[in-house]
DNA sequence: GTCCAGGATCGGA
DNA sequence: TCCGATCATGGA
């Protein structure tokens, strides 16, 4: 039976995706679990935002190409099939990085495994800095609440009961109460200092994408509440530079335990990671980041 | 009630 | 350059 409300389409990929792993992993914050309208036979099914627009995403098996797609009646459904594309990188080769990692050592091969088929996502630069700016210090449940928060307070509706990232404009005509009263706590001044430089003009982020690496970050960086951490994450989901390693508590964990022989530094880490994977850092650092989540608790690591 | 979270900033050595 | 205290809030 198909869902009369909505319009459901197949998208195919030239290599496998892992829709769990891709919008489960921790890179975005506005993916939520949400049964596939008219459909039982998904394995994994998701609801969020891409490009202001709502979309269901599911999966009948993590290991396949293809990823079904529902949208809101109305929806110019072949836009949206090159939207997903997009987002999802289909242009990254997959088994190409995977053949690639495997071959480091063996606890990349096994994260590798765990999570094949995870794409590093392709998201809008100011919802991903945003969205990073109020991850500091917060557990990923209270960042998606507070995301959740800002989107439905300040976002204009994006269809199918969803909302669209606030603009950097809404963000700051909202004021710093407004952002408190969504979650955003001491981090209020560092979202408004950020909404006032890409409002203003006094950072470009589509300039960015155009900047060698490190002016990029030093671009990114110029925002209070943005440093190394935040910026590789701004760098790698929002600009797709998959040479960067950002390294939170838990890479930081991960690369004492099993590449620094206990030390932790997290500098060495963000090195040692650079070093050793070069050019797919940001592959690597995904697929040790989403094995550790799921094999690991703080406490044993 | 306690602990900690996909860190960054600031002031003082 | 480096270290430690501090930041506001909620989930576990």
């Amino acid at each position: 039976m198909i869902h009369s409300s909505v319009n459901s389409l197949e998208v195919e990929f030239s290599g496998y995706v892992n829709l769990e792993a891709s919008l489960g992993c921790g890179q975005a914050f506005r993916w939520h679990r949400a049964a596939f309208p008219g459909r039982r036979d998904m394995q994994v099914s998701y609801k969020g935002v891409i490009a202001s627009t709502a979309i269901f995403l599911g999966q009948k098996d993590s290991r396949t190409s293809t990823v079904q797609v529902a949208l809101a009646p109305g929806i110019d459904g072949s836009a949206a099939k090159n939207k997903v594309l997009d987002y999802c990188s289909c242009s990254d080769d997959v088994e190409a990085i995977e053949r690639s990692l495997t071959m480091k050592d063996d606890v990349m091969a096994r994260a590798v495994e765990f999570g094949s088929g995870l794409r590093i996502l392709r998201q809008d630069p100011w919802e991903c800095l945003a969205s990073y700016i109020l991850s500091v210090r917060k557990n990923i449940p209270a960042i998606k609440c507070n995301v959740a928060d800002l989107a439905q307070t300040l976002g204009r509706q994006a269809g199918l009961g969803e909302f669209q990232f606030p603009t950097a404009e809404a963000v700051l005509e909202a004021g710093s109460d407004v952002l408190r009263e969504c979650g955003c706590g001491f981090r209020d001044r560092y979202l408004m200092d950020a909404a006032a430089r890409v409002a203003w003009g006094d950072l470009d982020l589509e300039a960015v994408a155009q900047l060698p690496l490190e002016e990029a970050r030093d671009a990114l960086m110029k925002v209070k509440g943005v440093g190394p951490k935040v910026s590789s994450c701004v760098l790698l989901f929002g600009y797709h530079r998959l040479e960067v390693f950002p390294v939170d508590v838990w890479i930081g964990r991960v690369m004492s335990r099993f590449y620094l022989n206990g030390s932790c530094d997290l500098r060495a880490a963000a090195d040692e990671g650079i070093r050793r994977f070069g050019p797919l850092a940001g592959y690597a650092q995904e697929y040790l980041y989403y094995y550790a989540r799921n094999h690991f608790s703080a406490v044993n690591l």
